[in-house]
DNA sequence: TGATTTTATATCGAATTGATATATATTAAA
DNA sequence: TTTAATATATATCAATTCGATATAAAATCA
């Protein structure tokens, strides 16, 4: 899915700004399908207006840029609905955390540890404010199933990391035994 | 994690050429971990060897290019353990079926169907190879861990979707009975 | 027999990433 | 209370990554 359509995408659950459009995708509704930059959203947004499926309302603002809020038309709603059509592409994950883990019996087990702990206060945090997002409400049914997708997952990851852990230490401190023998 | 870092971190579990590195992060041990393509590891080999990381050993091969085998070196081993003592980059998400999702009151129930039982049968497919795995056993407690991980994952996904379902296709209904009425 | 998949390296344009520039209001901390 | 950090807001740019394409034959499948 590429960035042009990310950001009608946004669109469709109201007007908005190119720095709201990053918010939505960080804490907003749509959080957790993945994240994208300035660096995409702008030139996205300027190619979207050029081929007029988005409009711009400018807001003058004090000692701050002018706010560009941008606004769906009829030709960028169906715009999205082609690429709604096209086949769903696979998902991707890039977990920094788990190649690390690939090579937990290079690390010392203090590190390991820290990393594995490191890593369940994230999942914590998340799972707290998925929680509480939960208990707040939905506009939608979509942004409830996603909400409660997200959630099973980082409690499925955390819940994994606590039963199995031992392992990846058992590994980590086998080889520094070695060295002392 | 850069291309370099993940090629050098396959190369720990053995000498291996860019076609296979690729491999190890589709099917082999490094899969689910992240994708990477020939585009990015390519490159990342020339200059690691440019670099003295790895070294290259030439095997001609008839009717095909000569497949180039790359091994680490010590200088590469240590750069591998400077990388991993950095600081472990938030996971990244990328996942075009949630991003439908969210539309799910803009498609008809059975293109909605069709894109949940699509990524069932997505799920249930890697379940099943993970499992296989399993059944295989591993060489390393970190190879066990992780396809535990992924499959704690996939399993969480699978049963989530599959008790939810009704909620999105019932949002997906409404709107077309609104235009029946 | 013909079609597809696998093996194998390599390049290239397009797209994305991550950092940086600029500037002020607001909130939190020392 | 002053200072530091965070939030708001757009924009650009070099470096990196992605995805497609080129080339070519062996192996497997239909």
């Amino acid at each position: 899915m590429d960035t042009k359509t990310l950001c009608l995408g946004v669109l469709t659950r109201g007007d908005a700004s190119g720095y709201e459009i990053k918010k939505a995708f960080e804490d907003g509704p749509f959080g957790h399908i993945q994240e994208i930059g300035f660096g995409s959203i702008y030139p996205a947004l300027a190619q979207l207006l050029k081929d007029d499926l988005v409009t711009v309302t400018k807001y003058a603002q004090e000692g701050r840029p002018d706010k560009k809020v941008y606004s769906l038309t009829a030709a960028g709603r169906l715009s999205l609905l082609d690429a709604l059509a096209e086949p769903t592409e696979a998902d991707k994950v890039r977990s920094d955390f788990l190649f690390r883990m690939m090579f937990a019996d290079l690390l010392s087990p203090s590190a390991l540890e820290a990393m594995i702990d490191e890593r369940m206060s994230v999942l914590t945090t998340a799972i707290g404010r998925l929680e509480q997002c939960e208990e707040d409400g939905f506009d939608h049914a979509s942004e409830a199933f996603i909400n409660g997708y997200a959630l099973a997952i980082y409690r499925a990851m955390a819940d994994y990391i606590e039963e199995h852990r031992y392992q990846l230490v058992g590994a980590s401190l086998l080889p520094e035994r070695a060295v002392a023998e």
